[in-house]
DNA sequence: AACCGTCACAACCGCAACTGT
DNA sequence: GACAGTTGCGGTTGTGACGGT
């Protein structure tokens, strides 16, 4: 299946596997493990390029693939982790135990995005769609006479979503995150053993808590106590993912007199000593893409990428500033504070009031003006946001 | 029965990231 | 740092199954 090979496989088996290939390929796995792909065929003797057996294996033979439908639940977190984390099939994955990013890709594809599309909601943005994109496409081809206007112009669907969506829709463009290393499947049932002896009840607070993608010694270390001290942790994966609990621990950082006058969180060497990191690189690829989403999502700025690779001359780099442009753009005549003050909420925690920081001042009203959302989703996100269970 | 369109999903590809030298 | 080989990710496609006409 698929295309023309893009190079010369001759005497390559191609397209569906059979059910010897699949004993052989399975058999030679059991007997030596994963990884080698490329001599793999050779040795297990099979007459396939290493590419195929691992893809194979990877989302078809494994023995921990879950089979059967798509829950609800699955289907649930599926959209939630999408809103969050984009086409980052791999991640959503590592989220749901037993299913293949191939599997959610497909899912998503062929049921998720229209369902989404058939309750007027753009499966990219998770926002309103505008009418024309989420007619049913029987509709639109008996319609295909009485194109709109930009479509008799040229535009594509892409672009009508972009313009109709109008701002606080479309996303600001933000390089590809670093490799996500997926969670070893077979490693996820004894660290969710382990987590459960510290009390931590919520799935989704273990997943995301224990990934090992996730450096508890970076400057997110303090992720492992807020989880030791805690026993209410009930709430959804959006109220504990890594982006909030960075968040509260910079809410101690100083907020303001920034001498740099850049973002708070934006700027590692500004924090203080118990904050820095032991390493250059202390953010983990996954915090890193956390951040990056939830900047797409207006939650907070982006951290810049030359300011975490200890290169202070370039904190006002590229990044922040299409940034800052794009919430100007929002916010039309609001000035956007550059050096913002954090908004406090507090939430109760085992009884204790905790002082909890989340969003720079600026963009909490960016938050309030974010057009295209009704005001109940709009509510649903922002409290999703701002219970913080941990 | 034949045809056609759509659906579902396994399999493929290109490319980027990672790793080793 | 440069390079080559390996691995993994996300987008895309081919094909069988299925339902409607």
């Amino acid at each position: 299946m698929g295309r023309a090979p893009c190079c010369s496989k001759v005497g390559l088996h191609r397209g569906p596997w059979t059910a010897r290939e699949d004993l052989l390929l399975t058999k030679y796995i059991e007997a030596h493990g994963e990884g080698q792909w490329r001599a793999l065929p050779k040795q297990a003797g099979l007459l396939r390029c290493g590419k195929s057996c691992r893809l194979r294996w990877m989302n078809y033979l494994r023995p921990d693939i879950k089979r059967g439908n798509i829950t609800l639940d699955e289907e649930e977190l599926i959209v939630r982790l999408h809103k969050l984390l984009g086409n980052r099939w791999s991640l959503i994955a590592g989220r749901l135990p037993g299913r293949t990013d191939n599997e959610i890709k497909n899912f998503w594809n062929t049921h998720l995005s229209k369902k989404l599309m058939m309750k007027g909601i753009d499966p990219k943005t998770h926002q309103p769609a505008p009418e024309r994109i989420h007619k049913p496409r029987r509709l639109m081809k008996d319609n295909e006479d009485q194109e709109t206007e930009s479509f008799e112009h040229g535009m594509t669907e892409k672009d009508a979503i972009s313009s109709s969506g109008g701002k606080g829709v479309q996303p600001i463009h933000l390089p590809k995150p670093n490799r996500y290393i997926a969670f070893p499947r077979h490693l996820s049932h004894e660290a969710n053993v382990g987590i459960t002896n510290t009390s931590v009840t919520n799935s989704d607070v273990q997943d995301v808590l224990l990934s090992p993608s996730i450096d508890l010694n970076s400057p997110c270390k303090n992720l492992q106590a807020s989880v030791d001290s805690d026993h209410s942790s009930s709430g959804m994966l959006s109220d504990i993912n890594p982006i909030h609990e960075l968040g509260r621990e910079v809410s101690n950082l100083p907020q303001q007199g920034d001498p740099e006058d850049c973002f708070p969180w934006a700027c590692i060497e500004d924090w203080p000593s118990e904050f820095q990191p032991t390493e250059p690189k202390c953010i983990s690829n996954e915090v890193e893409l956390e951040l990056q989403t939830s900047a797409n999502n207006h939650i907070i700025p982006p951290p810049t990428k030359a300011c975490r690779n200890n290169k202070p001359e370039n904190c006002t780099n590229t990044l922040q500033k299409i940034y800052e442009e794009y919430l100007k753009e929002l916010l039309q005549d609001e000035t956007v504070p550059s050096n913002a003050e954090m908004v406090s909420s507090t939430t109760k925690n085992n009884g204790d009031d905790q002082e909890i920081n989340i969003f720079p001042e600026g963009l909490s009203s960016v938050w309030e003006c974010l057009e295209g959302e009704d005001e109940l989703l709009k509510d649903q996100r922002a409290s999703e946001t701002l219970s913080l269970h941990l």
